[in-house]
RNA sequence: GCCCUUGUAGCUCAGCUGGUAGAGCAAUUGAUUUGUAAUCAAUAGGUCCGCGGUUCGAAUCCGUGCGGGGGCACCA
């Protein structure tokens, strides 16, 4: 005789053992249309799981997050199905939801092609149409392993032989044919996931997700409750194309790569000018929060890199240099030891410290060539790299003065979305215990100390101390990681770095390891997807063009022009054989924020008009007091 | 690095099943001197990514290398 409790805390009682179908029905018709699946006290189950004993109920709908997730996963169970219907023989393996979606991964010869996608589409609408029945089976461990050896299933045996033993074992089979080992829960039958979904890639995929394994492929998709939020999210996908940082820095001459240097930018003109703003406004920056800029060498010992760790944990991804007396070299793919030399030289006491060294150091990875993309993973980069060296006691003073720097420095790019995530040791690291435990303890201070969201990653930390990363939300909901901050009591003792204290004995100091932006050429890619290329008008690489209106006016465009250029703001004068018309276009698909028109009207009132990107009004203003108007523009809001 | 896919003019792309390449924009030249998103015309521009093979003949088919893209793995 089950009570039920509902959400809202009101009882239903039944005279004999009900399914979550039978409850949603009485509580209304509608919701029982609507229902997907339901949990009792808490944990997910299937419709028609009979309920016994008096507990708590709530039902699952397309709204619900629950809902969407368990009609993804439906959606990926139907694919496999049609994927073994169509090509006989392919094994399954595993296939869950993911973000926006889900993927099934497969072990078969012949690749799936564009095409295929395009049957096994079609043939999961036919299976949604059937409306097949799901009924779920609970299976004895052995039977399910030798069955799926049988049948030629050799992943799923696996994946069923590392299920530890007391868990059940449970099968779900959707319609007569088709069957596969699942925790579920599923829905009721294939009629109920709906047709909002799409298949839209094939990739490879490793075996268990270890490259030492064989390859599978995997089929991604997208399911959505309806079709406004599949097309919703096939917009945004769209409108991210749009925003791509590659596109957008072809198109605007901000950069491009060659075959020669893959992973290495050339920088243009304008996205230099860019670049260079950006280290402008850190030097203001860092050197008002107490930083003292150097520049260390590119190319250094290797003796150096191995006394320092680098060489045994990534000599396998640095470059090296063997000079003609057969000396080899490696060029730095981080600061720090650089930092350490920098700090080492003369003698440094207590009153020295927090010594806060930073440098853009540009440093080369020799990253694996499937990982290169654009400028988000490049194999040379500029990193805003900075060494704090300081005692113990200071050290969550100091990274909370990180953090700040940081949050101020993301807001004036127009970041204010900043979550910030935590790691701790990794397997494979340098330092006792001890050490660790202290260095973790510190930082974690810190990040409580922040208020900052954060979320903690297990064993992510860098080999030498745990780390923060901070990472940023764009304007179209994307997250990046960006930042980071690590305290590292491990490598200034290596390399022999050592300061006065009070007392008078050497003591080897901690160091702190901070970027803000990280690389510069990363960052710039992500403010170029933020913004659409639509640079704020400080950071804009060419922030105004002069038109004259015909050749009569081109003295006082120049004019114009220079005396813009005098206030420190970009100007060119578009001298070109075109009419305004032309240029008007020109100049806003190149996103150049101030278009000045300059014709006899202008001359004559010694003013400029102003045509503003993504506006088509016409405002005239005397040049003095454009002058005045546009350096005030010319500086982020911190500043 | 691995799987799939892709590489034609400065850019975006066309070129069916093999017969040594074409458009638009950009560039150059000339005409037009223009008031807020493309004025008109002419000209020039290509080792069809590299190397090898099949073939009477390869941008096209095959092999291989390099680069790009989508994932996987990696990311100090």
């Amino acid at each position: 005789m089950p009570i039920i409790t509902l959400p809202d805390g009101k009882n239903l009682e039944f005279s004999k053992e009900v399914t979550g179908l039978e409850v949603a029905k009485k509580i209304s018709k509608s919701l029982s249309k609507q229902a997907l699946i339901m949990s009792v006290d808490g944990e997910l189950k299937d419709l028609y799981f009979s309920i016994k004993q008096n507990c708590k109920v709530k039902i699952f709908t397309s709204k619900d997050p629950e809902g969407l997730e368990v009609i993804r996963h439906d959606t990926a169970h139907i694919m496999a199905m049609a994927v073994q219907e169509l090509y006989p023989g392919t094994q399954v393996t595993i296939g869950p939801v993911i973000e926006n979606g889900f993927y099934y991964d497969f072990a078969r010869k012949e690749p799936f092609t564009n095409e295929d996608l395009n049957k096994i589409e079609k043939r999961m609408s036919e299976i949604i149409d059937k409306d097949v029945k799901t009924r779920r089976e609970v299976w004895e461990r052995e039977k399910a392993i030798n069955h799926f050896k049988k049948i030629g299933e050799k992943y799923k045996a696996e994946i069923i032989e590392s299920i530890p033993e007391n868990e059940e074992l449970s099968i779900y089979h959707h319609g007569d044919t088709w069957y596969d080992l699942c925790r579920g829960p599923h829905l009721l039958s294939s009629g109920m996931i709906g047709k909002a979904f799409k298949l839209t890639k094939v990739s490879g995929a490793y075996w268990r997700g270890d490259s030492k394994n064989e390859m599978l492929q995997r089929i991604y998709g997208t399911g959505w409750a309806n079709q406004k939020d599949l097309n919703d999210y096939l917009n945004r996908i769209e409108e991210a194309e749009k925003r791509d940082h590659r596109k957008l820095g072809k198109e605007m001459n901000l950069f491009h790569f060659r075959e020669e240097s893959p992973g290495s930018v050339f920088w243009l003109e304008k996205g230099w000018a860019l670049f260079q703003k950006l280290i402008n406004y850190m030097r203001v920056k860092q050197d008002a929060a107490g930083y003292r800029e150097v520049n260390t060498p590119e190319v250094l010992d290797r003796l150096l890199w191995e006394k320092s760790g680098h060489w045994e944990k990534y000599g396998g991804n640095m470059y090296t240099s063997e000079t003609p007396d057969e000396k080899v070299f490696a060029i730095k793919p981080m600061n720090c030891p650089g930092h350490i030399q920098v700090f080492n030289q003369g003698l440094k006491s207590y009153r020295d410290l927090p010594l806060r060294i930073t440098e853009f150091g540009k440093v080369h990875r020799y990253e694996p060539s499937g990982a290169l993309h654009g400028l988000l993973r490049v194999r040379a980069f500029t990193q805003d790299d900075a060494h704090i060296f300081c005692s113990e006691d200071q050290i969550t003073s100091e990274c909370l003065k990180v953090t700040d720097l940081i949050l101020e420095i993301y807001k004036d790019l127009g970041f204010d979305n900043v979550i910030l995530k935590y790691a701790d040791r990794p397997e494979v690291r340098v330092g006792d215990d001890e050490i660790w435990d202290k260095a973790e303890a510190s930082l974690l201070e810190a990040v409580k100390e922040s208020k900052l969201e954060y979320s903690i990653n297990k064993g992510e930390g860098a080999f030498y101390g745990p780390k923060i990363e901070f990472v940023l939300r764009d304007a179209i909901g994307r997250d990046w990681q960006c930042g980071t901050l690590q305290v590292d009591f491990n490598l200034p003792g290596r390399l022999d770095a050592t300061y006065v204290d009070k007392d008078g004995a050497k003591k080897v100091p901690v160091m702190l390891h901070r970027a803000l932006f990280g690389s510069l050429e990363r960052f710039i890619g992500i403010l170029i997807e933020n913004y659409a290329g639509k640079f704020p008008f400080w950071i804009s690489p060419l922030q105004t063009v002069v038109i004259p209106i015909s050749e009569d006016f081109e003295d006082y465009a120049k004019e114009v022009s220079s005396k813009i250029k005098k206030v420190g703001i970009s100007s060119i004068v578009d001298l070109k054989k075109h009419n305004l018309n032309y240029k008007i276009r020109e100049h806003s698909l190149a996103k150049i924020p101030l278009l000045l028109i300059c014709g006899k009207k202008e001359v004559d009132t010694n003013s400029v008009t102003i045509r503003r990107l993504d506006s088509n009004k016409q405002e005239n203003m005397e040049l003095k007091t454009f002058l005045k108007t546009v350096s005030a523009m010319n500086k982020p809001s911190s500043i």
